[in-house]
DNA sequence: CTGTTTCTATAAATTTTATTGATAGTTTTT
DNA sequence: AAAAACTATCAATAAAATTTATAGAAACAG
């Protein structure tokens, strides 16, 4: 049995297909399916269902297959104990990071972190939470931004920063002459939320059922992006929330719209997250020290309350 | 990187000599230098520091060499999934078993145990609590009977029996007319036991203290074997504790030496111990099983009154 | 139902890797 | 100072992984 080989087997567990696999693996098909005979004659047990299309994983192929990633897994901490002794900070790192967060908070730090950190490869994905979650879990991102607390067992967290929510009031509306706004002032029926799935949407959802004890209504409408969302505001359509790193480059004239919230003000929590293992802590570190470097000019609200992400 | 070369590792790690590993790997020793060279160049890190007579770890080394054992360690577990899968019971399986329950228990089931699971090779060795607990932790045994609860962060505990303590009191002891022995008759001062670092000691060091509150005082003799214990007690040099299966054995004169204790009476706890990856964990079981079998037969108390092994 | 596509297995050739036996060069021991 | 113990190195060999080419089976499209 080699590392290799159990490498194969999780290739073509993942695509459910040898040749697919085997492009992964970088080596031609033949090769994944003598290996994994290999392993299946040394082991005397079939690890897949050949006879089911696409192809399955049998009971015991299921189990062996945990184990295999758990190994390949330990086998990759190996390089990173070097790397860590030598303060080596380089190498591939996948990132993923939630949509509220990336337009703004990527062109904030990531040239600074490239000047500082040639050697790292980052490969940056847009993720929402739950495939954040699941990716971690199961290694296809060294990392990822988002908005925590998340309570995930297999998960760890370091704050990056709070993220104040702003109002978005257009003219019309019934709260747009309030200086500044309260908590309690907050209606979900004519508030704009982003779809389902944004964790966005479940911490304003929380923020609004915090004050008025409300239930899973339907809402008026719902937008993708956090750039539509405004556009609809300004049709009318409602109010919305903003947070607050995507108030600072929005134009002047819908500026004027922006009403910040009594204190404290609700605020999300944003951290880097990454599974238990600690798998390439050095260049999860290094991130959160840039990222935390550049926020610490543009954020500097002190008296904030958290509002969680996790729909109740 | 391959997991031989993580196993190489281990063997030079722990013979501080690539000759003497090589043997146990059952390869030449020019294998061994090449291969681990092969793995510090492609780590570029040296993890063996070859000045050094006898050879050393590196610092890295340390760290790579505990995560190499857990790799290898993981790697066996997928031949464990299969043989578990299969109903499997077989192989090397290594047990370890503290003396004073050795020579009583091991006859007992020994015979009934390999004409049931005919394919286990067993491998049994005397050893200390101590050594099992270390032994277990870095998988050189499989499993050990011992008295527990031993309180042991990565090795869980399955309970065999209770065996129950029998005073050995010779005829010219003050408490060799007392027809049952109560606890706090006990005096640590003319009590027998056996030399430091059995674990049963320390069993009858807690009974008498829990009684009389004493400190660690000088003790009059000490011993390695329960029998020379008995011996010695006939000599006049004291009376001294015995577990109830050693003394199914002795002959008909020492016997009338034996006195019983009043209800609850003290008694140790034997249990098959394992560490918490649960390797080879139907073999365990196989253990287990047969064990209470036998036992059951032969011991018949009710109303026990456990005492811990571990020194307070 | 038939030709086409997609996919896996197999075979032989080739490349790569692991292992060995012989030996040289060190260090340690006597 | 000689012997013993130990590791590294080298060339030869054995073992293995990988590839190219291809056969055969199943799924698919018309």
């Amino acid at each position: 049995m080699t590392i290799t080989q159990l490498y194969y087997v999780l290739a073509v567990a993942e695509n459910q297909n040898f040749t697919k696999a085997a492009e992964k693996c970088f080596v031609t098909q033949p090769t994944l399916s003598m290996q994994i005979q290999k392993l299946e004659d040394q082991l005397d047990i079939l690890i897949f269902d050949r006879t089911k299309k696409p192809i399955e994983l049998t009971d015991v192929g299921k189990k062996i297959v945990n184990q295999a990633r758990n190994i390949v897994n330990e086998s990759y901490r190996i390089q990173d104990i070097v790397d860590q002794q030598k303060g080596f900070i380089g190498g591939e790192f996948k990132l993923g990071i939630i949509p509220t967060v990336m337009p703004t908070l990527l062109p904030m730090f990531l040239k600074n972190f490239i000047k500082k950190h040639p050697k790292v490869k980052l490969k940056i994905e847009e993720l929402s939470t739950e495939e954040i979650i699941s990716k971690i879990n199961d290694g296809h991102i060294d990392a990822a931004i988002a908005a925590t607390p998340l309570e995930e067992e297999n998960i760890k967290e370091r704050v990056l920063y709070f993220e104040p929510f702003v109002s978005y009031i257009p003219k019309n509306h019934r709260l747009h002459n309030h200086k500044k706004i309260d908590i309690s002032d907050l209606d979900i029926d004519d508030m704009l939320l982003l779809e389902d799935g944004h964790c966005f949407r479940d911490g304003v959802i929380n923020l609004c059922k915090a004050f008025k004890n409300q239930t899973d209504d339907q809402f008026q409408l719902e937008s993708g992006s956090i750039e539509t969302l405004i556009k609809l505001s300004n049709e009318g359509l409602g109010m919305t929330l903003l947070p607050y790193l995507h108030t600072l480059d929005i134009n002047d004239k819908e500026k004027e719209n922006l009403h910040h919230f009594n204190e404290p003000t609700p605020a999300r929590e944003v951290s880097i997250i990454y599974h238990k293992s600690e798998l390439k802590m050095q260049i999860i570190e290094a991130l959160q020290d840039v990222i935390s470097g550049v926020i610490r000019g543009a954020i500097a609200f002190q008296n904030v309350e958290i509002i969680s992400p996790l729909a109740k």
